[in-house]
RNA sequence: GGCCUCGUGGCGGAGUGGUGACGCAGAGGACUGCAAAUCCUCGUACCCCGGUUCAAUUCCGGGCGAGGCCUCCA
């Protein structure tokens, strides 16, 4: 375990070594989408992004040493919004239902075609109401909660250090900002752990009537039953960082009597399409969905490994500028890099010298098309490059072929090369445009002793 | 209004108070029957305006532009 990680954490606002509560068992959290539409590319970066440091912590660890939670937020008002429009004649709860599971399995097969990893858990929010319910009950009784309106809301006030992730003073805050008129809060900053629901909302059995949690209870929740009260590493965007994560630090905090929540909070930079912010209205909306699938950008469909190197080709923490330019650079790296199974072979030191200074993947994917250039030259650097590009979850995947198939073109080759040899050059250059059409490239080259015309071909990605 | 990012050649991106990282694209060449692939060569860029300095892309100040947060948006 000779690396060392160096990692920003946005509670510190510097780069600092890594340490590990527990080596054997390092546990990272991040958050994941809320299901209630399909998930747009800049919700990729993130899932992108944490799946290169989860593969980056196992390969320091050990695979069986880190544990990565991403949660599924099946519990919000913009789902229930999306059911009563989408299902008007279902019964709420089964409208609900249809909403987030055909979301959520969009979602899934999305993010899995952009080469990621199964996080080690994905917990629904609905499996965890019991725990939400149990975290409300601690804060009441330590005084870090009250009743009003029908409502249970967090006391910022009963925090004396409130806002140290997001540098921010609530008081200073809310002066210039449009303030929320809830004359129930004893302060603007408070935030709804619970609130009560009526016949036409989704709601649950708790101390305080039928009703449901407020947007931050579900991370604290679910990080905690399968993290721990402290845990290293907790991700998510950079919007996040307040209110969301301020809360869930508040939450988690206060109930369980603990300094920190989390050590380590990372945070990645927003993206931008074709140099503008991506909105609706702006009609540069891009779902992952669209980009795999449909032909909206850049009129034609991108494979999920193009996705991918393209997020990975900026660092994480700046702002990026998503655009067709961008993807075609990414392609044609990807065109030039060998296929391979990723075998056993070691990972690259430059790779992981790079991975390892707080998740510098451009400096990984240079050094990576670098060694890709010397595994053409030289075989023998094949399986590092492999082992490395597996390590950032690039590797090109080796095109399954018919040993027939091999054969036939095989056959085709040395027939051609016959005929090269009897300078019929139209019918080798069939030959090689027949093959061309059917996807397999030809490339010629020169044994370097003989000065003989060696062909090698390849399937085209 | 408050707070905060970012601005390097066509594009992606390093980096530095004084010798033009690198990659992609592009141009030229080698090789080839022709292509493709491969190899070689080629770039005087640092948003603007002031200031400090012998010297600023790099430091300071002020602009401009793009973007974020300020209660549910990754």
């Amino acid at each position: 375990m000779g690396t060392k990680l160096k990692l920003y954490n946005t509670l510190t606002r510097e780069k600092t070594g890594f340490e590990p509560i527990d080596a054997n068992n390092v546990r990272m959290y991040v958050c994941g989408p809320t299901v209630y539409d399909f998930a747009h590319i800049g919700n990729a970066r993130p899932v992108i992004v944490f799946d290169v440091l989860f593969r980056l912590l196992r390969h320091v660890y050990g695979d069986s040493h880190v544990t990565y939670v991403r949660n599924i937020t099946d519990v919000d008002d913009k789902i229930n919004a999306r059911a009563l429009r989408d299902f008007p004649g279902l019964p709420l709860n089964e409208a609900i239902r249809a909403v987030t599971e055909k979301t959520e399995t969009q979602y899934l097969d999305d993010v899995k075609a952009l080469g990621c990893l199964e996080p080690s858990e994905q917990p629904r929010a609905t499996d965890n109401i019991a725990q939400m319910i149990e975290i409300i009950e601690k804060l009441i009784a330590k005084g870090h909660a009250y009743r009003a309106s029908g409502e249970v809301l967090f006391d910022t006030k009963s925090m004396a250090d409130y806002g140290q992730l997001s540098k921010r003073n609530l008081d200073e805050q809310q002066a210039g900002a449009r303030v929320a008129v809830d004359v129930h809060k004893r302060s603007p900053g408070d935030f709804v752990l619970w609130k009560l629901s009526d016949e036409n909302e989704p709601g649950w059995e708790s101390p305080w009537g039928r009703g449901r949690p407020g947007w931050h209870i579900e991370c604290s929740a679910m990080s905690g039953r399968y993290l721990g009260d402290v845990f290293d590493i907790h991700g998510g965007g950079l919007d996040l960082i307040f209110p969301h994560h301020e809360n869930e630090i508040a939450q988690s905090r206060c109930a369980h009597g603990t300094e920190v929540m989390a050590n380590v909070w990372m945070h990645n930079g927003f993206l931008q399409v074709e140099g503008r912010k991506m909105s609706k209205s702006e009609g540069n909306f891009v779902t992952i969905y669209d980009l795999l699938h449909t032909e909206v950008f850049g009129g034609r469909k991108w494979p999920g490994e193009v996705l991918r190197l393209a997020m990975l080709m900026t660092h994480y923490r700046e702002p990026i500028d998503f655009s067709i330019k961008r993807l075609e650079e990414a392609e044609r790296l990807l065109a030039k890099w060998p296929a391979a199974d990723a075998g056993d072979g070691t990972v690259d030191e430059t790779v992981l010298a790079a991975l390892a200074d707080d998740l510098n993947t451009v400096g990984a994917v240079q050094a990576l098309h670098a060694l890709a250039q010397a595994a053409n030259a030289d075989p023998s650097v094949l399986s590092r490059f492999a082992a490395s590009a597996e390590l950032l979850g690039v590797l090109p995947k080796k095109a399954q072929i018919d040993d027939a198939v091999v054969l036939a073109v095989d056959a085709l080759v040395a027939m051609r090369l016959e005929m090269l040899k009897a300078r019929n050059f139209a019918e080798a250059d069939k030959i090689r445009d027949d093959l061309s059409a059917k996807g397999v490239q030809l490339k010629d080259g020169k044994d370097a002793a003989t000065g003989e015309r060696v062909t090698t071909w390849e399937v085209k990605r």
